[in-house]
DNA sequence: CCAGTAGTACACAGGTCGGTGCACCGCCGT
DNA sequence: ACGGCGGTGCACCGACCTGTGTACTACTGG
């Protein structure tokens, strides 16, 4: 019963780290498939045909799974969200307590965004960029990501003593900085290039939170 | 013998404005309709049927006017490119001699960036995302746009007295702001975002500055 | 042993893609 | 009056698109 194709769509574990714990099904392949496709020459430049054979598996099993390739298109989205956020929960654990490295944290999150060599920038950003009608609940899940984002960051200022609406106002401005980083990084195709905005990032947040500790 | 289809790829005078003029040849029109087809739904997803029936022209004018659907598209950026550069000059020349208007001028730039009601973010990068193999000479334009950006700043700051290792990275740093603030505010569907980083940039330049002078 | 399940291989449908060939038409300069 | 040129309209090409149907195979639990 369990992972039928009408079964609901669920969040789904982490292809690469089923794949790391030895679990190869087809699944998980074809999760890790439409990552490497997906990510590298876009979303609707990825046929189904393409799909199923970069996974090493017949595209009946990718109906099978998914039951159409949006579907697959929301897992996809789905996973590369929730490993972000199980990132950034390991990033922040190593951060420690000072709430500006809790912040640069997210910086060097996202500077890892990236499938395996080569680095084209935010894949939740880009495939927003395809998403053409603003009703697409994949769209949907793109906003709630960068929103909570920007909450993150304000949590921590605010958490720091940093005023409430200063705390937002510089979460917003630290969400900027970091998918400006991740955009022109991307068009560089370099992601070292997301850790320039490390300066950045420190320059807006750190006078306030040494003022709020001060 | 102007504008055949062989025509070396001459940088195109803006539709908008030979529209305005009066002028609504069929390469104006195509170029209009590619600019609303094109940001609206993204280039892979706009047919070449689509284009021409959206320009009122036939298919066979398209390709004797462009060549291909990679000229159009190629034709479409060097518009948009040729629109911004002529956009950011007159907000310069209206922001006067203050280095930190004339920095903001960019931001009020990046933030009137859409075809018409609807605002999905930077025209180039989302042609960028789109763009899948990194040789591709629209790509080219693309960063040689984003670098234009930063090294305007750059050099305003340096005009106005910052140290010019400084005045980069403070170029750097705005170029990352404008394209995180456009990124958001394309994906939120709302160019009024990108205003979000006026008092960023501000935050950014404003020391800098005062300090030169001071 | 046998039924059920998951996956494969492959053909196929209906449609769209970028791009071309061709006959035709209206306009404009000479 | 006429020729040429720019544009139209339409059929057409091969390739590819998403999605389905079907027969076959391999494995697994009772």
């Amino acid at each position: 019963m369990s992972s039928t194709a009408d079964a609901p769509a669920a969040t789904f574990s982490d292809p690469v780290e089923a794949f790391e714990n030895g679990d190869d099904d087809v699944r998980t392949r074809l999760l890790l498939a439409a990552e490497r496709c997906f990510y590298r020459v876009g979303i609707t430049a990825s046929g189904v045909d393409a799909l199923a054979a970069e996974a090493g598996v017949s595209k009946r099993t990718l109906y099978n799974q998914f039951g159409s390739k949006e579907g697959l298109v929301a897992a996809y989205l789905e996973v590369r969200e929730g490993r972000w956020q199980h990132r950034l929960e390991q990033l922040l654990e190593e951060a420690g307590d000072d709430p500006v490295e809790q912040v640069l944290a997210y910086v060097h999150g996202y500077a890892i965004c990236p499938v395996d060599d080569v680095f084209r920038g935010c894949a939740l950003i880009n495939a927003a960029a395809e998403l053409a009608d603003p009703g697409d609940p994949s769209l949907e899940l793109v906003v709630a990501s960068i929103d909570k984002v920007g909450e993150g960051v304000a949590d921590i200022l605010a958490g720091a003593g940093v005023p409430r609406e200063r705390a937002r106002e510089l979460g917003n401005h630290v969400l900027i900085a970091l998918e400006g980083a991740v955009a022109v990084a991307g068009i560089r195709r370099d992601g070292d290039e997301v850790l320039r905005a490390l300066d950045l990032v420190r320059a807006l947040v750190e006078p306030a939170v040494t003022a709020a500790r001060g």
